[in-house]
RNA sequence: GGCGCCAUAGCCAAGUGGUAAGGCAGAGGUCUGCAAAACCUUUACGCCCCAGUUCAAAUCUGGGUGGCGCCUCCA
């Protein structure tokens, strides 16, 4: 499997630390709000990325934090005049509903910072030993001097940092050693929530939270980090400085980020105010269109959102599911056993698995996997759906084949139940007796009827055929 | 200003040297009592433009044009 590492901007090998093992960090949302769309690319691209590492064999260790002290949880809180942790815990709810609509597996851990400021105290007092932090008033900052490898992720040289700082101001300038510091711990100001440490009340600054529950979940060197694009630079630069200064390894092997979501071809921020959240787009066209929406392109390409293209992945699933439900109908009608002639087509269809799996070898290309995914399904309509004779063991094998191919991907999980109640049972009866008795007026009126209810009837060479819409 | 990314049909989108995947939408057809679904045919003599390298370029090189991102809030 090759995967582009940013720290190298190649595609690379991947080797694991651990033969067999993959330990992988994701940075998670800052709960103070509903997901956008934007922030749910991570999330469903490396739920997918896990699905695939674990398909291959992988035992993978999952971690993905929230970011549940902030401020902006503070100020929000403020807002409502409640408190920061009634704000995280609300939209750290919040979050596990888009997450299980959006079809994501909960990771291995899901680790809150709030659970880790012993973990994140110990490390600044390592930084602080080293040399590589100081105390200034109740604030500690890293020194990005010390760390001579700084800038190697994002490659902006920490000259042009501070050419850059030097045309802005912020309140802590006049007690940082340089403007490219940035706070480990932040002294609470009148109010605000803290935690005691060795510098006096405070809280953890953001970027030391990942170092942080990184290392205490995973290691001090772990494989995979990753994150949007736009935490390159500072938040994993910044976990690169503090990590590898306190524990004197490599922080993470490979650095994988995803591209953006935009909108009229601008990025889709929550400080732009141009974002859509997830719970309103699944509200309009449901979630997995969204899943299905990332998985589509590649994951280091930008997605312009629209209207239009939502709109067209829920027409594509709908091909999907169509595929789906013809299998498992077809599935109760036919006779049982196996049919030897049937290898060819069993052939037929595992080409399309290979074609699937070197795919996602060549740095998780989902897009070009979704391609063989639809050419799976049309071999499926022309050689199993439209063949009365096809063996039961012949069905269930494609249909095994097409949930395992689509279950890497995390698709298929909105499958309608497949029951109806006994009044519609009866319609369709009373529908088939009128169609014989060539009355199709009637016939056409149940079907309507049944319609207007969301099911949809489909006369085939099998007997009728019902799905939910 | 510094660094980086992108440009493929009406729309979305793969493809990094061997003659343009896949999806959506459209048109015509097959099947059907009619539908629906599915299937078949059709939709880029060309991949932003101009040069160059090569037997061969969407793909490599140089130069343009247009769009986007990061440069200490951001997935």
């Amino acid at each position: 499997m090759k995967i582009y590492n940013t720290l190298t901007r190649q595609k690379e090998q991947f080797v694991p630390l651990t033969e067999g093992k993959v330990k992988m960090y994701a940075c998670g949302p800052t709960v103070y709000n509903f997901i956008h769309i934007g922030n749910a690319r991570p999330l469903v691209l490396f739920d997918t990325f896990r699905r695939y590492l674990e398909w291959s064999g992988y035992d993978v260790t999952f971690v993905q934090n929230f970011t549940d002290i902030d401020d902006k949880i503070i100020n929000k809180a403020n807002e409502e005049s409640t408190t920061y942790d009634v704000i995280a815990e609300r939209y750290i709810e919040e979050f596990w509903k888009d997450a299980k609509g959006l079809g994501v597996k909960p990771a291995t851990i899901h680790p809150k910072a709030t659970e880790n400021i012993g973990e994140i105290i110990s490390i600044i007092e390592a930084l602080i030993e080293k040399g590589n932090a100081y105390q200034s008033g109740g604030d500690v900052y890293f020194s990005t001097e010390t760390f001579s490898e700084y800038g190697k992720l994002s490659r902006i040289p920490l000259e042009d940092l501070l050419d850059g700082a030097s045309e802005r101001v912020s309140d802590s300038d006049n007690i940082k050693k340089s403007s490219a510091d940035f706070a480990v711990w932040k002294s609470a100001k009148e109010g605000e929530p803290y935690w005691d440490s060795p510098w006096g009340k405070g809280r953890p600054g953001w970027h030391i939270e990942c170092s942080a529950m990184s290392r205490r979940y995973l290691g001090d060197t772990i494989d995979i980090h990753c994150g949007g694009q736009d935490l390159i630079f500072p938040h994993h630069e910044n976990e690169i400085a503090q990590s590898e200064c306190c524990n004197g390894v490599p922080f993470a092997r490979y650095w994988m980020h995803n591209g953006f979501i935009t909108v009229d071809n601008a990025k889709m921020s929550k400080s732009l105010g141009n974002f859509f959240t997830v719970r309103d787009v699944a509200e309009q066209f449901s979630y997995e269109p969204i899943r299905l929406m990332m998985l589509a392109s590649h994951y280091r390409s930008p997605i312009n959102y629209s209207f239009d293209v939502i709109k067209q992945n829920k027409s594509a699933l709908e091909r999907l599911y169509t595929c789906l439900a013809g299998l498992r109908f077809n599935l109760t009608k036919a006779e049982e056993g196996g049919n030897e002639n049937e290898e060819g087509v069993k052939t037929t269809l595992l080409a399309h698995r290979e074609h699937f799996k070197s795919a996602l070898e060549d740095d998780f290309n989902t897009a070009d996997a979704l391609s063989s995914i639809f050419d799976l399904t049309k071999d499926i309509n022309t050689q199993i759906l439209s063949n009365n004779g096809c063996s039961r063991e012949l069905i269930q094998f494609a249909l095994d084949l097409f949930l395992e191919l689509t279950g890497v991907l995390g698709l298929m999980y909105e499958e309608a139940s497949d029951s109806i109640d006994d009044k519609v049972e009866q319609l369709i009866a009373q529908r088939l007796e009128a169609k014989k008795a060539k009355n199709f007026a009637e016939a056409d009126r149940i079907r309507d009827l049944l319609k207007a209810d969301g099911i949809i009837l489909e006369d085939t060479p099998q007997g009728v055929k019902w799905r939910k819409a």
